[in-house]
DNA sequence: TGACTATATACCAATAATGACATATCTTAT
DNA sequence: ATAAGATATGTCATTATTGGTATATAGTCA
């Protein structure tokens, strides 16, 4: 995981320290985004097959259509605990979970 | 549940909408509390696997002593962000998180 | 026993995440 | 093309989470 990757990540807001720093946590910091990118990604596809609009399901959460939107474009504000607890929401069970970190 | 049923119940005052979604939210917020129990546990698992203290996790961590004992605890102020970047930080691969969910 | 180490609990100032809102941009149907 | 609905983006006050600190409570061994 070189520069590209690492500027396909800040392009999406997610910032970094020193390169030093970057290197060193790389490993563990990526693998931290790419889970909270899975479970956007799942989250959108779970709403759309429910044919849901991000404002109804922001309703279904007691969110916001905005937070709706940052969640499935996997903006670095939104929590994994917000991810999780929306596809809880959404009926996702713990298997299911299990499956999109997979 | 049938609507005869509903009907005799909310002809009592039952209000079956509100019910129902004390329910859910219920049903939900124990799923959402089980899976960061389970995250707790596996934490201390692998630090005394480790032969670590908590003392030590902490600094690994960046964190502290105190908290690294609040998520062995399942306290209720630790985010499963912090519970799932602690497992990564002590090496844990996607498919091992996911293994703890199921 | 007492000294020592590990873990638990309580508090709080600093930081991060949240919902709400405004507004912009995309989609789609007519 | 344009109106309408859906989604994206930016900001911000409120709320939740965090690390640090202090202190309490085990557990261990000489």
């Amino acid at each position: 995981m070189k520069s590209a990757k690492r500027r396909r990540l800040e392009a999406r807001g997610w910032r970094f320290g020193t390169v030093q720093e970057f290197l060193n946590l790389s490993e563990e910091e990526a693998a931290y985004i790419e889970l909270k990118l899975a479970l956007s990604k799942n989250l959108q596809e779970v709403r759309r097959k429910k044919k849901l609009t991000q404002h109804e399901l922001a309703r279904r959460l007691k969110s916001s259509q905005s937070r709706v939107a940052k969640m499935e474009a996997g903006d670095p504000s939104v929590s994994l605990d917000l991810l999780i607890r929306s596809l809880l929401a959404l009926g996702a069970s713990r298997k299911q979970l299990a499956q999109i970190l997979s």
